[in-house]
DNA sequence: GTCTATAGGACGATAGAC
DNA sequence: GTCTATCGTCCTATAGAC
């Protein structure tokens, strides 16, 4: 798959601004990193589908743990305008330190819904969860970062049932799970087979 | 943490028949994989643990890839034979086709309460379904088979529910998610953690 | 400021000697 | 069955062209 020195195609040298330059970088790797995993790529593949040379990549990111980075961080900002938008709230109850006014159930579900239509992100970040559970792997921070807060999320939207916290885990477990038989096998109706398994978690913890 | 060439002990040149030299690889190669993780380690490293060079190894496993899916096959023997002890029930009913006589709480039980004991066997199996799920990837055949199996076993077991097919996929789901938020913060009680899940996706399909 | 060219050490893999 | 030798690729770093 990986492409060699001679049949690699003459490049075209158009110079770019830089920004124009990162967010193209930045398109072509988050392809290829959910094709084939982060250490499955190389800065060259990256390169080749820019039309510039893996100096000219590194140039803009630094090292390959900058690209990683610099991928992760736009979709953040991508989804969280989204998800904003979709449920009605302001930008800043999805980050840090906010709380949900929206109820479990709706952001859930919006949460799914918008999964649903980008399988290809889902599993670039599926992949990165799992290879990021080493300490040394340069998305560890991230990662460990964005579990505290989206089980602090979780959380604040489950303030109404009589055990927050584990509701929260169990959510995220619930999600995370289902989304990697979804992947595997995508005739399952996620948003559907998502609803059942969330009423399932919540319905016990729910006070009358 | 990687040897050179110059550090790397002198070996003695004892040839070994080829079963009980693959048996030492794998051995070595799950100790290794388990402490770094499978992008964590090389040939060489096997190879160093072995006393032999690294087209020693490559030899008896074809590729890096062979490598893994032999350390996965033996971990696939060893785990049913210990769970079929655990459940007291015939290795048969654990293996494809096999249908279970256990319940389906007390066979996720032993199962979560077996995993909770190799933390570093979970995570390799947690990067691997990630990354295969990649139809090119060496382990998609793998873990495609793995998903059939592991499927209709937890299916086999909920035969006195309601809907056996979506409680077997909610328990796998759940089981993989959980495992998932374990991995990354160990404080969490994997088993006590999992009695609940498991008890809120099963209660509302009993027949009673 | 944007990018190319080049070189270094480690890696996975292959070929052929013994 | 295992070795040595060798190949191509990988990431990184540096020097310098435009």
């Amino acid at each position: 798959m990986t492409s060699t020195a001679s049949e690699r195609p003459q490049r075209v040298r158009d110079r770019r601004p830089a920004p124009e330059r990162l967010k193209q970088i930045i398109t072509e790797a988050t392809t290829l990193i959910a094709e084939r995993g982060f250490w499955g790529i190389s800065i060259q593949d990256v390169a080749d589908a820019c039309g510039i040379s893996d100096a000219g990549v590194l140039h803009h990111v630094g090292t390959k743990e900058g690209l990683l980075v610099a991928v992760l961080e736009h979709r953040d900002e991508v989804d969280i305008a989204l998800l904003s938008q979709m449920l009605g709230i302001p930008e800043s109850e999805l980050q840090e330190g906010g709380g949900l006014s929206a109820s479990l159930r709706d952001f859930c579900r919006a949460l799914v819904a918008r999964n649903a239509q980008q399988p290809e992100i889902v599993r670039l970040y599926s992949v990165l969860n799992a290879e990021s559970l080493d300490p040394q792997h340069p998305a560890y921070a991230y990662f460990s970062a964005r579990e505290v807060w989206a089980t602090a999320l979780f959380a604040s939207a489950a303030a109404g049932t009589s055990n927050p916290a584990r509701i929260a885990r169990q959510i995220f477990a619930a999600m995370d799970g289902l989304q990697l038989r979804w992947l595997r096998n995508p005739d399952i109706d996620l948003v559907a087979e998502w609803d059942a398994l969330a009423e399932s978690i919540i319905r016990p913890y729910e006070m009358h």
